[in-house]
DNA sequence: CTCATCAAGTTAGCATCTCTAACATATGTT
DNA sequence: AACATATGTTAGAGATGCTAACTTGATGAG
């Protein structure tokens, strides 16, 4: 369900015969997109200049998204797909039901909070009320869930009960925050001064019980 | 120490005397800002239209601010005041040494998050490497002075020990985070699902041993 | 009181940005 | 081959951030 596979990959070759069509234009301009609301910030990015970066006129975007807000959410709908596939594989090998899977999905959380702070703080920051795209929704629903899953086994409860769901949300609560504060304050360089595993292990033992 | 003080308050009568000059338009500005950035949102913010509603030119705020920036850090800047002052009265009346001063804390941290969301994201969602201000560092500092000072009472630590600040971090980033995802999902609204005192209570004696 | 000075307004204008309208060119269907 | 459609282009309107140069009025020295 890639929302880039109705556009033919056509002319991966003739790039430099300057061709009339781009190719894939909605995927460039994601990506420079991407890259720009990592390198300026979230706020500093213009359309002009993700133009610029694909080699294309100011105007050619519009045939692709609606506005600038609709190539946003498209590239934090991307950046959304990577984190929940990154979360799961982080999962990979840890024994069902243990308590590791639950700090193994907070750790990445914040990977990936802190090495693209740009779409964290897109989706999250500030943008959220003229964002509110159902799709946007849907989707940290379903990272979300990745988290449920793990405190339902993790609590031997039969499934995603209000119980489950309460303490996944504390647990949630606390990472988001930690994400924030942690690139912030840039205190990830100051990595030595405290062990991430461990806080994360301290505290989901706490919220857990 | 305010900031207005320098600004002599004259012709307080004579504002529909269309004065040339504004009596204290540094303080009308801010005020303007703070609306417009609750209104419009943090990034959808424009220093034409603060203007306007001050009913000034759009060259006028470059005689006191030196760019968009440093008017939107001098409208975090107050609101930071504002927030400090609001905890420091929450705590009145509260038994010294009393866990229940934390969650009032937290309540007010969250309760100024939800009723200026724009502040509050302006300060913490996303514009914090551009605007790297010491002086908002500063205030973020002072702030959390409050919470730590609270914390050594209530494990009866000497004062603001390494442990202390590690349980005091451990608070807010769990209060950080749920007070962006409660603005973010509308939670407040649903506010019988669930009593947010009483997590904040939960939450802080899991954290506080 | 007068006048020079300075702080704090103004207008005009440049560069940039978002987005639209009208036009141009590939692509692919028939 | 020809038409329809998707996907580019150029031109330009309207808003914005900020600067330069000018204007106004408050203030303090003589």
């Amino acid at each position: 369900m890639s929302s880039t596979e109705k556009y033919h990959a056509t002319t991966s070759h003739s790039v430099s015969k300057k061709a009339y069509h781009h190719g894939d234009l909605r995927a460039a301009l994601i990506e420079a997109t991407r890259q720009l609301v990592e390198e300026k910030g979230p706020d500093r990015f213009s359309v002009s200049e993700a133009c610029r970066r694909a080699g294309v006129s100011t105007a050619a975007p519009y045939k692709h998204f609606k506005d600038k807000t609709e190539m946003l959410v498209a590239t934090v709908l991307e950046g959304m797909d990577r984190h929940r596939s990154k979360m799961l594989a982080a999962l990979d090998g840890i024994p069902e039901g243990s308590p590791e899977r639950i700090t193994a999905i907070g750790m990445e959380y914040i990977a990936f909070a802190l090495s693209e702070p740009g779409i964290f703080r897109l989706k999250f920051g500030g943008f959220t009320d003229r964002i509110a795209d159902p799709r946007l929704e849907e989707g940290g629903q379903q990272n979300f869930s990745i988290l449920l899953t793990e405190v339902a086994k993790c609590l031997g409860e039969p499934g995603i009960t209000e119980e489950v769901r309460r303490r996944g949300f504390l647990l949630w609560s606390f990472v988001h925050g930690l994400s924030f504060i942690l690139h912030d304050r840039r205190l990830a360089e100051k990595g030595e001064e405290f062990d991430l595993h461990a806080i994360l292990e301290d505290v989901s033992e706490r919220m857990l019980n």
